[in-house]
DNA sequence: CTGAAAGCGCTTACAG
DNA sequence: CTGAAAGCGCTTACAG
C-alpha cells in the first residue's frame, strides 16, 4: 500500500540519497537517474513523507494560530492578513481554537507542547504575566496579537485611544446625550473601550451616566454580536431620555443597533468599531483596526523571530483610524478623517 | 537551548526509555523515577517533540481541511461541524486555503503530498473525474463535502431539489414572476439552482423567463456576496414588470438584496439558500443546508475510513429544508414546513 | 553524479 | 519497573 524511500530506491535501481535529490529537486542527479526514480515513484503512487522529511530537516514549515473564537469577524479578518503572508514564505498554516473556559493557559500550553509547528501566533487571548513567563519558557517563538506582553514581540491596536478619538470626535460634531453600547464587562477591548469613551467625555467637560453604557442579553462572543446590538439599543431607544449620539465596541452591535434603529424609526448617529467587510456594504461609520495588517505583521515578526531566536523584543501598537460612512450622516463614501 | 529526551535521560539518571514513558503517561514507571524526570524536564522546559513523536508513532493525530475561500460564510459554518468533531475525537485541524486560479489540481495535489495530516477533507472543490482518480492514487483518505466523486466518501446537498422546492413553494403561494439572483455561472451550486429552479417553473407550466434570471457585477467568492445580490435586486426593480418574488442563490446575496428593496421601498418576498447565522438575524426566509451537519458528518466518515482503509466508499445527500421567517411575510419566528 | 552512513528525536517490543 | 536496541522515513555532509 504504502511504500518507503526504500522501495523506490531498490526499485530504480539507486540509492535512497538519489531518491531523496530527485525529490529535493537537487541538480546533482544525472537525467538517466531523474528519469527512472520518477518512473518508478509514480507506478507506486510514491510521494516523500511530510512527517519525516520535517524531523530529518528540523523545520516543520508550519505557522499555528490560537485563537479563542475562530467564527469571529476580527479574527477572520486577522487571518486573512496571516494566510497571505504566510502564502508568500511558503509556509502552512494550523488554526487552533481555545475554549472560553477557565483553562486557557493550559490549553494554551498544550497546544504549543502538542504541536509541531515552528512558530505560534496567539490571538486575542489575555494571560497573566506569570503565564506569559511560563509560556516563554517552552523555548519556541510565539507572536501576539491584540495583547502586550514584555516576553514577545507583539502587534495591537490602542483600543482606549481609539475610543476616545471617536467619542470626542462625536462630542465635536455637537452631541450631548452619546451612549456607549458595550460587550462584556470583563473583557479587555470592551474595557478599554469604555475608559478611552470616559475619558473623552472628562476631558471635555461633561459628566459620564453610566445608564448610558449599556449591553444586550446575548453576551455570546463577548457580547459581540449583531443581537446583543440589537437590544442595547432597543433599550437606549426606550430611554426616557434618550441619547443623541452612539459608539459601539464593535460594528457586528453596531450593524444589529442600526437594525434597531430602523424598525424604531428612530435614528441616531453610530460609530462602530472593527471595520469588517459588512460595515462598508451598510455604511456604518467606524474606528478601524487594521486587523489584516495586524496578521501579517505578527507574521513577519514571527518569521523574524524563528532565525533571529535572540533578537530583541518589539511591540507595534496601531492607532485606529475613523472612517466616515452614512450612519454618521457623513459622507456615504468612506473617507478617512482622523488618523 | 533546546534539549533533547537523550538530556533528559543523562540529567535525571535514566535511560530514554523511562523518560518517554513518563510523558506518555505510561503506568509502568516508578513514583521516583517519574518524579526525577518531571524534575529535571521542568528544569530545563523540557517536553517532547510533536515531529519525532509522530513520526516513532507513524499517525500525527491532524487532519486538514483544503477550501477555496476561507472567509466565506457556507465554509466557516461547516468548519464549526469539523472542529466540533475534531476536538471530541482529539485531532488537530490544519486548514489549507486553494487560491481561484486555474491549477486548482496541483495546488490540492501538492497540499496533500507536502502535508502532515492523516486525512483531508476537501470542501467545495470541483474537479474532473480523472483529477479525483489521481488523488485517489495518493493512497491518502480523503472526504469530500459539497461534491461527489465515486473514488471518496463524500457529504452535499441536492441543490436541484432545494432549488426546486423553493420555486415550488413560492409558485404554491400564488407568485407569478419569480426571479432568481444567481452567482457566476459556472459555479457547480449556481448551475444546479437554477436547474431546480427552471423544472420547478415547468413542472408548474410556467414559462422560463431568462431575464429573470439576475446577478450583480461583483463576482467575489462566485457572486456570493452581498453586493452582489444588492446589485442584482436593484436591477430587478428597475425592470418594467418586476418580479413579484425572488429566490436567491446564497443568503448573502439575499441580504443585499433585502437592503436593495428597503432603500427603493419596494418590498417582494425573498428566499435566500443556506441558513447563515446572520439570515436567522435579519429574518431571512432560507433553504437551508446543515451546513455544521455536513462538516462532522465528513470528519466522521474520514475518521472511519483512517481506521478502515478499505471499506465500501459511502455517500450522503441532504435535503435542504425549506425555513420561513418575515422575509416571506411569514411567521417572524423561523418555523420548518418542507423537508 | 552517486552511495554509504550518520543523524533527526522520539516510541516500543523485547528481555531482564 | 527498566534499559539496550531497533525502527519510524527521510536529509545531508562526506568521500569518491
Amino acid at each position: 500500500m504504502s511504500h518507503t524511500i526504500y522501495d523506490i530506491a531498490r526499485e530504480a535501481g539507486v540509492s535512497i540519497a538519489t531518491v531523496s535529490r530527485v525529490f529535493n529537486n537537487s541538480e546533482h542527479v544525472s537525467d538517466k537517474s531523474r528519469a527512472k526514480v520518477l518512473a518508478t515513484a509514480n507506478k507506486f503512487g510514491y510521494h516523500p513523507q511530510a512527517i519525516a522529511q520535517n524531523l530529518a530537516r528540523k523545520k516543520s514549515k508550519l505557522i499555528s494560530v490560537i485563537v479563542p473564537v475562530i467564527s469571529n469577524y476580527f479574527f477572520m479578518e486577522v487571518l486573512e492578513g496571516i494566510q497571505d503572508k504566510l502564502a508568500d514564505e511558503d509556509f502552512d498554516l494550523n488554526i487552533y481554537n481555545i475554549k472560553p473556559v477557565d483553562n486557557i493557559f493550559e490549553q494554551v500550553e498544550n497546544t504549543i507542547k502538542r504541536g509541531m509547528a515552528e512558530g505560534y501566533v496567539i490571538v486575542s487571548v489575555h494571560l497573566k504575566d506569570h503565564e506569559w513567563k511560563a509560556l516563554k519558557r517552552l523555548g519556541v517563538p510565539i507572536a501576539l496579537v491584540d495583547e502586550y506582553s514584555s516576553y514577545f514581540d507583539s502587534v495591537s491596536v490602542d483600543s482606549v485611544e481609539g475610543a476616545y478619538n471617536a467619542t470626542k470626535w462625536l462630542i465635536d460634531q455637537g452631541y450631548e446625550r452619546i451612549a456607549m453600547i458595550r460587550g462584556l464587562e470583563n473583557s479587555k477591548p470592551v474595557i478599554d473601550r469604555i475608559t478611552g469613551y470616559k475619558r473623552a467625555l472628562e476631558d471635555s467637560g461633561k459628566m459620564v451616566d453610566e445608564s448610558n453604557i449599556v449591553t444586550g442579553k446575548n453576551l455570546d462572543r463577548d457580547g459581540f454580536n449583531e443581537i446583543n446590538g440589537y437590544e442595547a439599543m432597543s433599550r437606549l431607544l426606550e430611554m426616557e431620555n434618550p441619547p443623541d449620539a452612539c459608539i459601539s465596541n464593535s460594528d457586528v452591535q453596531a450593524i444589529g443597533a442600526m437594525k434597531a434603529m430602523q424598525e424604531s424609526g428612530c435614528q441616531i448617529p453610530i460609530l462602530g468599531f472593527d471595520d469588517i467587510q459588512l460595515s462598508r456594504f451598510f455604511g456604518l461609520s467606524t474606528m478601524r483596526q487594521p486587523m489584516a495588517d495586524m496578521g501579517s505583521m505578527a507574521i513577519e515578526k514571527l518569521l523574524h523571530r524563528i532565525n533571529h531566536r535572540d533578537a530583541k523584543v518589539s511591540h507595534i501598537v496601531y492607532s485606529p483610524e475613523l472612517f466616515l460612512r452614512s450612519s454618521t450622516n457623513g459622507n456615504p463614501e468612506a473617507e478617512k478623517i482622523l488618523s
